[in-house]
DNA sequence: ACGCTTTGTTAATGACCGTTAACGCGTATG
DNA sequence: CATACGCGTTAACGGTCATTAACAAAGCGT
């Protein structure tokens, strides 16, 4: 077998046009003409791989808040017992999604609202799951830090390192090192 | 005369309701009914005060990127020459509007790309504008750090600092301190 | 009292858009 | 070879929505 990735399906196909497309209009701002022939087809096309517009967007959250969650708690036990070597891989990636998947970045802390009832609630659920797991991390590294600052500290260091899809200036490597180094201060400056 | 605020006109009590709704649902995503409701008259009425819905978005985002620009160039001057304060004076002026108008601070890296040609253009140029406010001061702080890093930093710095729309479970003065010292941890991790 | 401006109202218009219907074509399968 | 299925197509439907038209009432200077 080839080592080379396998063809894209055509879900997945679109899956990516249509994140890219949502990330840069908005949900509402994009018609499904413009994803079919992002693609290739022709907007009613899209009906044979999806429900809808709706499903669409379902599905690339879902994904993306899965993805985050499994990651972490993947990184959260492979670095066994220290908190700083944990929170250190934690760090290390969410920079590597953010700047790997910055249309879904975007997406996923801009069109949650656009979801239905049930979609939102579990997007919600494991977005909160992945927050617990840096808090619990952080927690540790800080014991005399209240649970709400640290909260709210883990938030901002969200909003720190997902500010990244707004410019590709730097080389990746570059860049990396620098969110790290940032977002180490600000953990650093917790207890300061 | 008395010392409270003047009523608002109606054009404020639409822009302010505007600005919440767009926040919450997207500009395409909200209907002029329903910003007509928000202040108690009805769809087409808003036209007596607005030329368009892009209107309102245009007069809010050219507004609050105004506000930035000038709020910031005040603090340079009235800081005087010494970078330290300068820059803390910046942190501190930029929480207050995060934490005061949470809405605009949400549209305006949001909904940028709904703009006309020309207010796009006219936005852009005065968000870099206090961008380079930002960038001149770090600068001078950190004279050994390249422009490039700078740049992406200050903006990471933004990205920490607008994250406070998701969240309000902190009262306020706690919620500047911390963020205060956050962004001082971030900028102080740049030569670290 | 009169007419002008301001600020509303409701009804209509026209465009756009998500979705469904109806149909066609290749291809693998039995 | 037939046939069923996967994957497209174009045309039509229905709803939503921004915007305009036409009209009304209230304040106000003269």
């Amino acid at each position: 077998m080839s080592t080379r990735a396998a063809a894209p399906t055509r879900r997945e196909q679109i899956l990516r046009e249509a994140a890219r497309l949502f990330a840069e209009r908005g949900f509402h701002g994009v018609g499904v003409d413009e994803i079919g022939a992002a693609v290739g087809i022709s907007g009613p096309g899209l009906y044979r791989h999806f429900a809808g517009k709706d499903a669409m967007l379902a599905e690339l959250l879902v994904g993306i808040s899965e993805r985050l969650l499994t990651g972490g708690r993947r990184r959260v036990e492979e670095a066994g017992g220290n908190p700083r070597e944990v929170l250190t891989s934690l760090v290390e990636g969410h920079i590597d999604f953010a700047l790997d998947d910055r249309a879904l970045i975007t997406l996923h802390d801009r069109e949650l609202d656009r979801l239905r009832e049930a979609d939102r609630k579990l997007v919600r659920q494991l977005q909160r799951q992945y927050v617990e797991l840096w808090v619990a991390v952080v927690r540790e590294l800080h014991p005399e830090v209240g649970e709400t600052e640290v909260r709210v500290c883990v938030h901002a260091v969200f909003g720190l390192l997902n500010s990244t899809p707004h410019l590709a200036v730097l080389g990746r490597d570059a860049t990396e090192s620098l969110l790290r180094r940032l977002a180490d201060g600000a953990f650093g400056a917790l207890s300061g």
